[in-house]
RNA sequence: GGGGCCGUAGCUCAAUUGGUUAGAGUACCGGACUGUCGAUCCGGGGGUUGCGGGUUCAAGUCCCGUCGGCCUCGCCA
């Protein structure tokens, strides 16, 4: 090979006491500065660490005067021999800290800006800040670890699915529009007049059809879109690992993907999951969490005490259960001192914004209960509390009483908020497990249909399939989600290939043959050409990233996310376009006239 | 579409509850210093308090609107 000009030859990463003697070139960022006037010290940075580069006056006068110019994020070369710092010198906080390169000349390769922040600051700007310098923010170690993480957990995860026989095919970004489920982003067609692209909410159609060509393991790691208002855990473009086999039952996919967590984890912490996850009915993590994607991390589980609601003297429980409601409650152990009077009325407002209208709770003192409303509860109803809850002294009960929904929302997320203030769990623990029989559709008031809780696809389990007609709402779908941490990191169905329960299916949506063809015409037409059994499942990919980072912030874990308006701050999308390009497209912009 | 929090030097924050010249640390500029690593020391520059309006003798502070960021309900098959 012919020999290249080589900037490098080691990086600010890998320098150590048995590199001592070398004559070694680095490069990097100016990561800080300390001028002695005589020493000039430099912390050299790229992404594998920090070297300190020395530079002194004996070595070049001329070398030493540039040197003393430099200043933040400058980008340079530097040439010399890598020596043993001096005894007492030693900087335990890096791992090169045991060197330093001593300098002999020094190649300026660029300057920088005063930097809008520093990479090394502890003090984090605004995340604005951050994002319209993007190019500054992801130079910082943390964000740096973030994307190699990514990078490893992706690898990881293309080899596991091709060590396993699946194919990565990839599916058009380009497609067409499925108006139900979350609103599409549009691509106008230049040459159909009139006629536009839809991005994908995902590959959901294509893989189905890929099974029924064949390709019977199939995986890819698609980017999706939905123009859906944003969260701290979703963005308007996202990353899915989207996985369909044939030939298969639920029971294949959930051990496909059992093994791939176990593999991700063991590549990435290097921990043993034991497995099978465990597996939960929706009915009961429903029950027990009150949520579809409960937190395992800890328990502190919900408790029904409607029973003892309906029969003490507090009105608001046992008109709860009189009108059909429910009152459930948990126990959050020992934190009866932790919590004042103040901070119980910041939870009663953050369940209240589940819709709750209060929030009952009692201190558990020795066989009796301390609370503004104990005086309602008998000393009987009192020791009936403490027993169902398992209430000890010191223990803070607390209770929501409201139509189902609501106890389950607002208890859910009380528990979420208790678990994480009371520091119930490691944050970095991974714990994931399945929720399975979902049900197949739900009530829709405002439309006043039956909506899919999965998709329209979605196969019904076979021996509930006779109440699609007579009782929808019993009916338990094919379905399944991947939980981890209380975030929904997976989901996926065994899907319909029989066309007569499509159609079942279709009739209890409320969509016509007519409308179905319309809409899905190509994906029925390819069942109807001998479709295997088929199944699959999407994991989100920035979420898994977000836990492995223990983060909570998927903008973290990508590296040029959009905001809250789903705008790019660094590039400036969306933006207008000119008139010319429109007129191309046909399309007239419509925008009401600001006053 | 609704609710909440935030916006003051490049950056992180302060400003005695409406009061007279808007401060500190850091960054930046100049100087000193040959073992620092949050270097230190001396000196200096830097402000449309997001923007617009209002109340008031007086507004960073109070009110209304608006823009932007974050959290959230709805939404996300």
């Amino acid at each position: 090979m012919e020999k290249t000009i080589v900037l490098r030859t080691h990086t600010c990463g890998e320098l150590r006491l048995e590199n001592v003697g070398e004559s070694v070139t680095v490069c990097g960022w100016v990561d800080s500065w300390r001028d002695h006037g005589g020493l000039v010290f430099i912390d050299l940075r790229d992404r594998y660490g920090l070297t300190q580069v020395v530079f002194n006056p004996d070595e070049g006068a001329e070398m030493h005067e540039l040197a003393r110019t430099l200043r933040n994020e400058f980008v340079i070369q530097a040439t010399g021999q890598v020596v043993k710092r001096p005894d007492g010198m030693i900087n335990e906080d890096i791992e090169t800290g045991t060197i330093d390169v001593k300098a002999t000349s020094l190649e300026l390769l660029n300057k920088s800006l005063t930097p809008p922040f520093e990479p090394g600051t502890s003090d984090l700007p605004n995340e604005e800040l951050r994002l319209k310098h993007r190019f500054v923010d992801l130079r910082r170690p943390t964000l740096q670890k973030a994307l190699i993480l990514r990078h490893e957990i992706t690898k990881s995860i293309r080899d596991y699915f091709d060590e396993n026989g699946f194919l990565d095919i990839e599916t058009p970004i380009m497609g067409r529009s499925t108006p139900e489920g979350a609103r599409d982003y549009l691509v106008p067609s230049r040459v159909h007049e009139g006629c536009f692209y839809a991005l994908p909410q995902s590959p959901q159609i294509f893989k189905q059809i890929l099974m029924v060509a064949g390709f019977d393991r199939y995986m890819q790691v698609a980017r999706c879109f939905r123009d859906e208002d944003l969260r701290a855990d979703r963005q308007p473009e996202f990353t899915q690992i989207d996985v369909e086999m044939a030939f298969v039952e639920r029971d294949d996919i959930l051990g496909v993907i059992d093994g791939l967590i176990a593999r991700l984890v063991k590549d990435v912490r290097g921990v043993n999951v034991s497995l099978p996850l465990p597996r939960f009915t929706h009915a009961d993590v429903m029950e027990r969490f009150g949520s579809d994607k409960p937190d395992m991390r800890f328990d502190m589980e919900l408790v029904d005490v409607g029973g003892i609601a309906a029969e003490c003297d507090f009105g608001v429980f046992k008109n709860t259960i009189g009108g059909g409601g429910r009152v459930r409650g948990l126990n959050a152990k020992g934190a009866a001192e932790k919590y004042s009077r103040k901070m119980i009325d910041e939870l009663t407002a953050y369940v209240g914004e589940y819709g709750a209208k209060g929030l009952a709770f009692f201190r558990v003192q020795e066989g009796k209960l301390d609370s503004p409303i104990a005086k309602f509860f008998s000393e009987e109803h009192q020791k009936a509390l403490i027993e169902k809850l398992g209430g000890e002294p010191g223990d803070l009960l607390f209770f929501v009483a409201d139509k189902e929904a609501v106890t389950s929302a607002a208890l859910a997320n009380l528990r979420n908020r208790l678990g994480k203030e009371l520091e119930l769990y490691d944050p970095m623990e991974i714990n994931a497990c399945w929720v399975i029989d979902f049900p197949l559709v739900s009530w829709n008031e405002d439309e006043q249909r039956w909506d899919a809780e999965h998709h329209p696809f979605c196969y019904p389990v076979n021996e509930d399939i006779p109440l699609l007609e007579s009782d929808p709402d019993k009916v338990r779908a094919q379905s399944y989600d991947l939980v981890c941490n209380g975030y929904e990191a997976g989901s996926g169905s065994v899907r319909i290939h029989d066309p007569a329960v499509q159609q079942t299916v279709f009739d209890l949506l409320g969509i016509s043959a007519d409308e179905a063809e319309r809409r899905f015409g190509f994906l029925l037409e390819a069942l109807r050409y001998g479709a295997p059994p088929h199944a699959g499942i999407a994991l989100g990919l920035d979420r898994w990233v977000m836990l492995m980072c223990g983060d909570d912030n998927i903008r973290d874990v990508i590296a040029f996310p959009k905001t809250q308006k789903a705008a790019d701050l660094l590039s400036g999308a969306p933006s207008t376009v000119d008139e010319r390009q429109l007129k191309e497209l046909h399309i007239k912009i419509d925008v009401p006239e600001e006053t």
